[in-house]
DNA sequence: GGCTGTCCTTCACATAGTTGAAGGCGGGCC
DNA sequence: GGCCCGCCTTCAACTATGTGAAGGACAGCC
């Protein structure tokens, strides 16, 4: 129905939250929107800014971040095809964080105001966001630990394995075998260390035989050797829980 | 209207974060629920266990917290009076963390069912429940930060101004004079150090004239000073929206 | 085809925070 | 009234990771 819409992979995502109707999934698609292409390296917002759209990646890979007063930075999550930005931005007021194109991304830009009208109106929308929001809290909660509670080794084959993970699910590589959207310095913004000690660290899982790298692309030898030394597990991505998106639905 | 009730704490709460009717009131008010008491130390769920309930404080302090394989842990929030410690089990099917008492702790435990189907019937509250869940997102982002990117020094002046302004919101205390709830090793495991460490941090704090303690208790002598030994701005904490719990309503 | 800028790599050294262990203090319990 | 236990304090190594700095590889651009 209506004309093939770039929102496609999020009400898709949607759909695996909560059992979407086909009224709810057109809702969805026929949001207003602007798609935005971005370069390398640019802000798509920062702290501070009003928040008056949520922007859904189409296309590349951004993350969000914060800055201390040092200058160094903490890079709060990684975001891929298909996920919301900051959906939160239908119901908060302020930024308290800054997003930046980790590669060249396309994003759908969506006034804040036409995604809170369609919480209100369904339902079963409301859900399927809500959980997209909780999932990512879930991530936060893990980043949280591996940055306070794990060596770095540990850490990075940890963020390597959910790189590799969440890429599978969105459908743009296999889990041991993708292109690294992050340099070397960006991982550690990620991981907390500094960009020698993340150089270090990755020659010790190439040396070990866990991983090989040429350019930017990432080969994991042995899925299950990089976890066991990422100690990852991926409970906390909350894998669709109704892969099949199809069923009844809501009561909309 | 009705009895009473101890969930009050918690309607006005989510009050502050959107206007509610009576009805809406009402509504939170009569949520079916038992009161449990439970002991310093013992824990109210596992990383595991299927999520049926969710668990508002009434009074004392609670804790999230994971646990590594080399049996550190880290702790994830800390929850007080008017908290919800779990409010996504209403929507999501298994805890990937665990919740522990750190004082002698009440809670009202609501099936999660109930509240599930409150965010159906009732928009307003479902986005107050919403809005719930991002603060709390929004800290993690903040301890992500905290645990990752600051010093020893940094690290725990800031979870004190946290543990102040948080308990004065909540109309437990003064923001630079209180009983801290947590032991110096739960403080280790909320900040990603050690016992030991944070013995050495309280210390310097104290030698500083920052802080004074005895027992317990917490005593700032300057909030701003520590303030700015721990970066602290409270932001993140994003404090009511609109404080006047008033005006008209939703649409319910 | 050389220049510029970004990213990766390597080095020698510095240090913040950990480890393991021991002792002290106070409070609750028999 | 004494004992036990949880919590805090102190110490002397130890080590994982950071620092600052320099060189090299590669890619894009004029």
């Amino acid at each position: 129905m209506l004309q093939p819409s770039v929102l496609l992979p999020l009400a898709a995502k949607l759909a695996t939250h909560v059992p979407l109707s086909n009224a709810d999934r057109d809702a969805i698609l026929s949001l207003p929107h602007k798609i935005v292409g971005i370069d390398a390296g640019r802000h798509l917002f920062r702290e501070g800014d009003r928040a008056t759209n949520c922007n859904v990646v189409l296309s590349g890979f951004a993350c969000t971040h914060k800055i201390l007063p040092d200058g160094s930075r903490q890079i709060l999550a990684v975001h891929m095809k298909g996920d919301g930005i900051d959906l939160q931005n239908a119901l908060m007021v302020l930024m308290e964080h800054n997003a930046q194109a980790l590669t060249a991304v396309e994003v759908a830009v969506i006034p804040a105001q036409a995604i809170s009208e369609l919480m209100n109106s369904r339902p079963s929308v409301a859900r399927a966001l809500w959980i997209e929001t909780l999932i990512h809290a879930s991530i936060q909660r893990e980043w949280t630990v591996n940055v306070g509670r794990r060596d770095a080794r540990t850490r990075v084959a940890h963020l390597l394995c959910e790189l590799g993970i969440r890429q599978e699910a969105a459908g743009l590589a296999n889990r041991d075998r993708y292109v690294l959207p992050l340099t070397q310095e960006q991982l550690g913004d990620a991981t907390a260390l500094t960009a020698v000690h993340v150089n270090r660290v990755l020659q010790g899982l190439t040396g070990d035989g866990l991983i090989t790298r040429e350019k930017r692309s990432l080969n994991m030898q042995d899925w299950h050797r990089v976890a066991d030394a990422g100690q990852f597990t991926p409970d906390y991505l909350h894998p669709a829980q109704n892969d099949i998106p199809s069923p009844p639905a809501s009561q909309a």
